[in-house]
DNA sequence: ATTATCTATAGATCTATAGATAATGC
DNA sequence: ATTATCTATAGATCTATAGATAATGC
């Protein structure tokens, strides 16, 4: 194998094994025998178990940033961001989600990571942070910007944000232990449409009202 | 200090740093500093460090046992359980949820209990088992049962158990990162105030539209 | 007198390096 | 000729035990 093949597969391997055990649980030795060498050999790829560890990461942003530019999602401020979409199509956002699901879910590679997160949050500020950025509350103010216009003096963006992520949150850690791709992506599509049904709902209620 | 206050307070850091840096990250000699004493020490109150760990959750589960009693909850039977609840105020589940979120949030062992078995829920089925039961399906599941009678044709009870369950799961995990106690109750609140209106909204819209 | 804690340490395991050997590429 | 892998091993750390010493309770 060549070594770019073998560099690829001892990260991929430490990441399925981090990503069940933990960072500190997981020997090196453990990381060498299921890519096919001796734990010395791994030296000669990664100065360190914490250089894999840290490549990891390395890997993810490097796929965010790809990921952003594929989706064409509005770059630059976080200001910016938000006014660029205010107008946003609910089918858009219904389509998004579902990717982000099956990102977070179905992949390989993103979905040990989120497991290996999960495994650290408690940990350091820095893996708190990654974890509150890509799975927490990073999702929850996203979508709390995105809800902002349609808020109303009972419904605050916050709780908008927390009903319409919440169910996804949970379905992650349902995918994790049943994991029936079909079942759950029709159960946050399902999802997703009650939640715009009830908010017409809600503002033809209002309408009634005043 | 007397031998079973120096037990009991092994038992308690052993859990604050388990629920941090997950058990195999931690050593038995931080655990015997945390206590104020050193490490062999600790082999006078608990044969093992496994067997440390077991003490917490057995007494999680005698602690469970109790607050069932407690909180007069049906016994026996999975389906006599069932059949007890299907006439419950929602007023009675708004409580018991907020209880039940104080409890997993506020409560230091609770709260550390979670945190170590969010830590330890992919290495092996008892701890997966054990996540799931207390926080993730477990609950997906018991709402499931107790919206049944609510269900019609577009509204099954897992969706109901997701709409209902997501958002609560989703504060745990807000509460990990920015604990403010107060917010997210009165949000958890709010969020089962607009549940219980949304199913009435729609019972409504059902009747509109026969 | 009994029991909790201590120091010392055995034995296992873990990360990482040194230097020998095998594989690969010009 | 260079580079990846191997064996051997240093040095740190980890769990757990043995036996000495200090603290506690009749």
């Amino acid at each position: 194998m060549s070594t770019e093949n073998t560099k690829k597969k001892i990260l991929t391997e430490a990441l399925k094994l981090f990503s069940r055990y933990g960072y500190e649980a997981v020997s090196v030795e453990q990381i060498a025998s299921a890519v096919g060498i001796k734990a010395p050999s791994l030296y000669k790829h990664y100065k360190s178990k914490r250089d894999i560890f840290n490549s990891i990461i390395k890997t993810m942003d490097d796929q965010d940033a790809e990921r952003a530019q594929e989706y064409k999602m509005p770059e630059g401020e976080f200001d910016k961001i938000i006014e660029a979409y205010q107008g946003i199509p609910l089918d858009q956002i219904k389509a998004y989600s579902e990717a982000l699901f099956l990102h977070w879910t179905d992949e390989d590679f993103s979905s040990g990571f989120r497991k290996m997160l999960t495994l650290e949050q408690y940990r350091n500020p820095e893996m708190s942070e990654l974890y509150k950025r890509y799975i927490s509350t990073g999702p929850v103010e996203y979508m709390q910007e995105v809800f902002r216009p349609m808020a109303d003096s009972d419904t605050d963006p916050f709780q908008l944000a927390l009903e319409f992520y919440g169910p996804i949150y949970l379905l992650y850690s349902i995918y994790d232990s049943k994991g029936d791709k079909d079942r759950l992506t029709g159960a946050l599509r399902k999802h997703i449409d009650r939640f715009a049904q009830t908010l017409n709902v809600r503002a033809e209620d209002d309408t009634k009202n005043e």
